[in-house]
DNA sequence: ATCCAAACCTTTTTT
DNA sequence: AGGTTTGGAT
């Protein structure tokens, strides 16, 4: 956004009148307005519209602008019609930059591009059409991971699976992952199939989607699998679509998995996959054998911002691009138009770690700026404390609170960031956090709203049956489940059934027969009413609403609040179908991004985003890179934790600040950890490393007091562990800087003032000697007294006399 | 059927 | 440590 030549101009319409007129004569005489500004290989990028195209294109490199000035260029040459043009996305947010930024770009008169999508909206869009092929309904529910994990419970319990050694959970991640890679049920090799509940991981995936599909319901995996399926069983369908999709354009297309990847090959008429996991699907059968091979696909992405491998991204996808369209043209976009050199060289510094990519050189013509900054503290709290302070010193010095944004590796970092800035009363927004939709009222509404909409989801049956308390309780649920899975049929088929006969007792079951009768009632008024009033008048006469209003807890008004929330923002959509389809698929709210507020994001959801100060807490081993990241998935694993260190570097325009803490809470309990080897892995160029302001109560002169958290002076004795000597004695290795000034303890003396190490930076543990010996009786600034239990390299064990055992790296004790 | 306590499990990232 | 789910008691 910040790129020197934006576009300004805004209208260039997708038909203009072709013949004659200014209009002609003005392209024929100069270039498109909208291509000036462009450089070369982004232009090129953007006018490559025949044949298979591969944009590789680094961070802050301008991606998002090459794939939209491209569906300008395709429409104002009249190469297809807005509805002609396939662009999808990976995440909704990128969706929705998109169209925002189309929207800029052509005016309003293009409000419709009626195929820029996520995969799975896309996916979903298509399948609602051609339903009853894949033994679906068009009105078919899309179930999140919570319902999938409920309704795999069901199958569990019913096929006696103890849920406690085979949790669903894990289920659901190996079908997930299995959709993924787009295996229907018959395609999963054997012997991955049996891993699961002594051999019979496969025929619960063949149960679970017999089971989806009398509740007419779809998971997030189905959307493409059977979409694939679709294509695949019915060619026409497929056509139909090839036919219509003359151009096709994939964003961050390192992200697809093998489904989106079988999805995209089907409809871009390429010729059969020669595709590892998968051998050659359907011929193309084009009409003309020059159109039939290698359409007009243009796929952007960065093998450098591969993050999502855990979810079945297959990095190969993009590695194999003109193996699997041949002739592909291939454009390397390395100019970054973002960041300050110092980001830039530090950032490419650290992913050239890494050895499987494809190695672009991203190149800068900014300034140095500000380098690069890592600052160690005490634990979270200070952390916390510091960067909370760091705001408030930017703010004052005029910076917007909107250009800053705190990117964390797992969401529960964010909570000391909450914590902070709210008694700090400094704004901030969460993005992706606590999400409005899994609330548990708004699912209950939406519980109600889906069985109406499709009468066979029994996920949102059983939700509801008993809510607001009607009693029909545990008993009653069961006898429905026995009747309906002998006959096959759905919960509230079952429902009415029983309550002809007289297996109820009569109280109960006057009170389902009413639910049913409301719900038919509700039915019909569907036809007649706006969704929004049938919506009021749903949760009005089952009581929903009736329920919070008594309930005298705390929250309740909250709740009511949200549903009226919720009422409000269904507004947005023409029907209830599409109001359901939006919050299945678009599960974030966005929204008050207007006002000047601090962002609080994961590293993932930060993908895309840039801002002029980005902080980066908690750069820790085991935290970043993730020990299960490490754990599972070994070097990829790290590879990829060094990718997303990548990308939050990246994401910077002018400042980028690390942080790492000493001490962490983790699963409750504090331990000590070690700066991540990411930071060994800076070039010291262009870093500099800087103490916690968090408090400057050490000598008892700041504002704070003594605190526990200044032990300021302890970073400093890090760096004479043994880790630090072994760091000098590496020095230069790799190439790396070989002008290193040894760290020298006299910061004692100006406390303030940065210090700056040259040569990689070290404050690891390693496996040598501490100096403390078994038995020895310590103090600890936090912990108090205690005596060492176990000694591990400069980690001490110590059973503290008041606060337990802790490990404890050995700078932070003192022998007493 | 409803309520309360104890176990439990979580904390990677998302459509 | 904290919220959620499970199980038992009323």
């Amino acid at each position: 956004m910040t790129e020197p030549n934006r576009l300004i101009h805004t209208n260039v319409s997708a038909h203009q009148p072709a013949a004659g007129g200014i209009a002609a004569r003005a392209r024929a005489a100069a270039a498109p307005r909208y291509l000036s500004g462009l450089n070369p290989e982004q232009r090129e990028a953007v006018e490559t519209l025949d044949g298979p195209v591969l944009v590789l294109a680094g961070a802050g490199t301008g991606k998002t602008r090459v794939l939209t000035t491209r569906i300008a260029h395709i429409l104002s040459q009249g190469r297809a019609r807005p509805g002609e043009i396939l662009s999808v996305t990976f995440t909704n947010k990128a969706a929705r930059e998109m169209k925002h930024r189309l929207g800029q770009m052509l005016g309003e008169a293009v409000e419709g591009m009626p195929w820029l999508g996520t995969f799975h909206s896309i996916a979903g869009r298509i399948l609602r059409v051609h339903a009853e092929l894949v033994q679906l309904k068009s009105n078919f529910t899309i179930l999140d991971v919570d319902d999938q994990i409920r309704l795999l419970k069901q199958l569990l319990q019913a096929d006696n699976i103890d849920d406690k050694r085979w949790p669903a959970r894990m289920l659901a991640g190996l079908i997930d992952g299995w959709k993924n890679r787009g295996l229907t049920p018959a395609q999963v090799p054997s012997g991955e199939a049996s891993v699961f509940g002594n051999g019979r991981g496969g025929k619960l995936y063949t149960a679970y989607q017999a089971r989806l599909k009398i509740l007419n319901a779809a998971d997030f995996g189905d959307l493409l699998l059977e979409n694939i399926r679709l294509f695949r069983e019915h060619p026409d369908v497929l056509r139909q679509y090839q036919n219509r999709f003359k151009f096709i354009l994939v964003d961050e297309y390192q992200d697809t998995n093998v489904a989106q990847y079988l999805w995209l090959r089907l409809l871009s008429q390429a010729p059969p996959s020669s595709h590892a996991l998968f051998p050659a699907p359907v011929a193309a059968e084009g009409p003309d054998p020059r159109t039939a091979r290698s359409r007009n696909i243009c796929c952007v992405g960065d093998d450098d911002q591969s993050i999502y491998g855990w979810r079945g991204a297959e990095v190969d996808n993009i590695l194999r691009f003109e193996h699997d369209f041949p002739g592909a043209k291939v454009i390397r976009l390395e100019r970054n138009y973002r960041s300050t050199g110092h980001i830039l060289a530090a950032a490419s510094h650290l992913i050239a770690h890494n050895e499987d990519r494809l190695g672009k050189t991203l190149r800068t013509e900014d300034v140095d700026g500000e380098k690069v900054t890592v600052t160690g503290s005490w634990d979270s709290e200070e952390e916390a404390r510091t960067i909370g302070e760091e705001i408030e010193q930017l703010q004052r010095a005029g910076e917007r609170l909107n250009e800053i944004a705190i990117l964390v590796r797992a969401s529960f970092q964010m909570r000391e960031f909450e914590d902070r800035f709210v008694t700090l009363g400094l704004p901030y927004r969460v993005i992706g956090g606590p999400r409005f939709y899994e609330r548990a009222e708004i699912r209950d509404a939406l519980a109600y709203l889906r069985l109406i909409n499709s009468p066979a989801d029994d996920l949102a049956f059983e939700r509801i049956v008993n809510l607001p308390k009607r009693g029909l309780g545990d008993a009653t649920v069961k006898m429905l489940h026995e009747i309906a899975r002998k006959r096959q049929i759905p919960l509230s088929e079952a429902a009415r059934a029983v309550v002809e006969t007289d297996e109820m007792k009569p109280k109960a079951r006057g009170s389902l027969r009413a639910l049913l009768e409301s719900f038919d009632r509700w039915r019909v008024q569907r036809e007649s009413m706006r969704h929004t009033e049938l919506a009021e008048i749903v949760l009005d006469e089952s009581g929903y609403t009736e329920m919070w209003q008594k309930d005298r807890s705390a929250d309740a008004a909250g709740r009511l609040e949200n549903l009226k929330e919720l009422i409000r923002s269904m507004d947005e959509f023409e029907n209830l179908q599409g109001f359901l389809e939006h919050i299945s698929l678009v599960m974030d709210r966005d929204g008050g991004a207007d006002e000047d507020a601090v962002s609080v994001m994961t590293l993932h959801s930060a993908k895309g985003l840039e801002f002029d100060t980005v902080f980066l807490p908690g750069w820790e081993e085991g935290l970043f890179p993730h020990q299960r990241a490490l754990d599972e998935q070994g070097r990829s694993g790290l590879e990829e934790e060094r990718r997303l260190a990548h990308v939050g570097l990246t994401r910077a325009r002018r400042r980028a600040k690390l942080y790492f803490a000493t001490n962490r809470r983790i699963h409750g309990s504090w331990s000590t950890t070690i700066p991540s080897r990411f930071l060994d892995e800076l070039p010291a160029d262009n870093v500099e490393i800087t103490e916690s302001k968090g408090g400057s109560g050490w000598g008892g002169t700041g504002g704070y007091g003594p605190s526990r958290f200044d032990n300021i002076d302890s970073f400093g004795s890090s760096y004479a562990t043994p880790g630090w000597q072994r760091a000098q004695a590496n020095r230069g290795r790799g190439g790396f800087n070989e002008a290193g000034t040894p760290y020298n303890a006299s910061r004692s003396t100006s406390k303030r003032a940065p210090v700056i190490i040259e040569g990689e930076l070290i404050a690891r543990s390693t496996g040598s000697d501490s100096g403390f010996s078994l038995g020895d009786r310590v103090f600890h600034q936090k912990f108090g007294y205690g005596k060492v239990a176990r000694i591990d390299g400069n980690k001490l064990t110590i059973t503290f006399e008041k606060a337990g055992e802790k490990k404890v790296v050995d700078s932070f004790v003192e022998r007493v």
